[in-house]
DNA sequence: GGCTTTATTGAGTGATCACTCAAGTATATT
DNA sequence: AATATACTTGAGTGATCACTCAATAAAGCC
């Protein structure tokens, strides 16, 4: 009986990300995605229910593509050397929509009006520190890291230093690659 | 013969910069500042112009009291040993408005849009970094850090370590103490 | 005290914000 | 083909945005 939507929700929410993440939640009006989406109002909200709503979808969808990258690239090179990589690829897509991470722009513009999706990024950040502990971990049972560090620390720190590096490759005539490469050295001299 | 304001400008400016840098651009609304300021609508625009040009001036006084203040340190305590400390300075004042640093996220809300003011944070970015390398090479000239390094690289890595710092104090339940430690311990293994 | 000059007031401007909803259209089942 | 069930359309909602301006008030100089 039904009629189907004319469209690939999981693309809708791909682009939609793209959007927020290089404009921010303020800075991305609803004439902007739907001009993006190729969707008038009433379409937008009975696919989607509100603006925050899309955003926490794209924000769902920006970790877990994350996440899902690192173990796969921990699955091909190993975890050190995942680490070690990982730096670069993250500033290293010329196509993607800005070098900084979602979930630290999303954090840094929200959090301080208590909206929730600032909250949601924070827990984001929570699991994808976990993964990077959990792979120090294995790095250390390989025998490739003295197991005398704690791997949440080396991972807390780890992150910071990425935030950091995407924050700074976001910026006019820095040399990321060289950030990159410094954080990926210091992982060698664990 | 003319009437005199009663307020104090830079006092003024100082409350818009911590609006500012607590809730970013967009989301310091003219009301809101207003409100801070006391100000009705037609004396502020009397006094500052626009939101825009009182944002540049918060921006500005930010970014000088930034360098002052680390040069001041210095002046106290010596290159190395103010770059040390630094970090924890930086995070440790429980009465800012933010943890992280207002020139990045000026730098991550506004770039997108070509604004004006990113270029502007972007500069006063530059500016520190500056500073940063300065007071390497001076621990350098102290013989306080190994010459063979290339003080504009430490500046660049040090300042990318800071604004990761930054951005992760600005988390729930992060010991932004224990990165900041690990900063300063880095300095001095150089 | 009169005069000039500037600061302050606050209602009001058009534009844009996220969002709604009644009407129309397309599709799958019967 | 008829019908039920979505999906799509797009003008329109009140709220808020940054900002304006004519009127009023206050201060310094004569």
């Amino acid at each position: 009986m039904p009629r189907k939507p004319n469209y690939d929700r999981q693309e809708l929410i791909g682009r939609a990300r793209d959007l927020f993440w290089q404009r921010g939640w303020a800075g991305t009006s609803l004439k902007d995605l739907e001009a993006e989406l190729q969707m008038k109002p009433g379409s937008f909200y009975a696919a989607f229910g509100s603006k925050d709503a899309l955003f926490e979808l794209a924000l769902n969808q920006y970790a877990s593509d994350g996440v899902a990258g690192l173990t796969a690239l921990a699955q091909e090179l190993g975890p050190l050397e995942a680490l070690k990589r990982w730096p670069q690829i993250a500033i290293g897509n010329g196509a993607a929509p800005a070098k900084a991470c979602m979930l630290s722009k999303t954090l840094l513009e929200l959090r301080a009006h208590n909206h929730p999706l600032a909250e949601t990024a924070s827990q984001h950040l929570l699991k994808m520190e976990a993964t990077f502990a959990a792979l120090f971990a294995q790095a250390q049972a390989a025998g490739e890291i003295d197991a005398a560090h704690n791997p949440k620390a080396l991972a807390l720190r780890y992150q910071s230093d990425l935030l950091g590096l995407r924050v700074s490759a976001e910026r006019e005539g820095v040399d990321g690659v060289a950030i990159a490469q410094e954080i990926a050295d210091d992982l060698g001299a664990l």
